[in-house]
DNA sequence: TGTTTATATCAAATATTTTTGATATATAAT
DNA sequence: ATTATATATCAAAAATATTTGATATAAACA
């Protein structure tokens, strides 16, 4: 694929691994259609607030969600950008896909 | 999303874990134009054995890759309508986000 | 049959990630 | 000023993932 800037193999890297935990995607998925500060979130995924905290600088720092202070909450959102990044990363794994036939090994 | 089979959030995150590691990301890759077995993706990582076999195992076990037995050798390539499910997870992010303004967390 | 080759598996060592509980920071309210 | 509240950070413990080297398996060849 070439990787290149700004979906570049860390990139790609960080964003899945932000995605690779059961309690994020949760999190992924309630922020779906609403912002939702972090009190919210705690109140509906029942989890402990440093470890909210924990999980969502993971997401933060891979670009996927979005802080807006506001007195003192904070509240977060999707950051639809990247997921269009994550998306075009499949998008052209797709286009070059396997049309060449496998070559045997010399032997 | 109301996350559902058969990409429900186990296939999910276990699909973005498989991705979440630099050299399993090369490997896709590799194997993005072509089927390779496993001693040509040895000789153009130049990586241990075992340690390629591991890799390929988690990649595997996520249904992104697919083995192919020819005598003595093992050809992978890519497991297509897997990332198909995962381009469809982003595709359907992007259809629900973010219409709903934030309401302020009531004091 | 015995040997070589391609790949997988295993166990121990190492590294990384996650959880937990305590503490810090900063905003707002009294 | 003091107190309460929302969130972040930190350090230690616990859990997971990765690497490494050795060994196993299984196909092909002599």
């Amino acid at each position: 694929m070439q990787l290149s800037s700004p979906s570049d193999a860390t990139t790609l890297q960080a964003s899945f691994q932000a995605l690779s935990d059961p309690l994020r995607l949760q999190i992924i998925d309630l922020l779906r259609t609403e912002e939702l500060c972090v009190c919210e979130l705690g109140d509906r995924l029942t989890v402990a607030q440093s470890k909210l905290s924990f999980h969502l600088k993971i997401l933060k720092s891979a670009n996927l969600i979005l802080p807006r202070q506001a007195g003192r909450w904070i509240y977060y959102r999707l950051n639809l950008s990247q997921f269009v990044l994550l998306e075009q990363y499949f998008a052209e794994l797709r286009r070059f896909s396997p049309i060449i036939a496998a070559r045997p090994c010399e032997e």
